[in-house]
DNA sequence: GCCAACGTTGGC
DNA sequence: GCCAACGTTGGC
């Protein structure tokens, strides 16, 4: 299969790119997604290796910070189970459970972040998802051109 | 299965 | 804080 590519969404205020770095081995689960198109990214068409943009929404200035990649394949989110977290949900059945993350570990940061101010000017990234008025998937596919051109604004090392 | 009401997301 | 977009819910 393919290598491909994805743009994951984050609040900097709850889960930032900083705080990826800060855990071992710069991992983490990807938890509390709840909406049924990325949960089937999640489930179904995210592999080991393929590569992530990391975007911090709802923060001045809104951008892609960096780049992660997949280490472990889609497996139940177990904030789901928990009736503590704030992901809780009970009608997800636990012998079929509704809602999956994958884990992702930090691969670098930018030299300089690339804004969305910036990219909607850009005519190379046309037609991304992330621009797009009403684009809410926190999870989203991003074609092999956008991802090498987003990585070469950022000045990736 | 339709669709109005409602809730959430997230850019502005 | 506002509100457009859009996903989900539930009455019929």
């Amino acid at each position: 299969m393919p290598k491909r590519y994805w743009l994951m969404k984050t609040e900097p205020n709850v889960f930032s790119f900083d705080d990826l770095q800060k855990l071992p081995n710069k991992t983490t689960a990807w938890d509390g997604v709840r909406n049924y198109k990325a949960r089937s990214f999640l489930r179904d068409a995210m592999q080991v290796g393929d590569e992530v943009l990391f975007y911090h929404s709802r923060v001045e200035p809104m951008a892609i910070v960096g780049t992660a990649r997949v280490t472990r394949t889609g497996y139940p989110d177990k904030t789901q189970f928990d009736k503590q977290s704030k992901y809780y949900d009970a009608d997800s059945p636990p012998d079929k459970p509704r809602w999956f993350v994958v884990d992702v570990q930090y691969v670098s940061t930018f030299k300089r972040p690339v804004t969305l101010r910036e990219l909607k000017e850009r005519p190379e990234v046309d037609g991304m998802m992330l621009i797009k008025r009403g684009a809410r998937l926190s999870v989203q596919p991003v074609s092999a051109e956008h991802f090498a051109f987003i990585t070469k604004l950022g000045g990736k090392a």
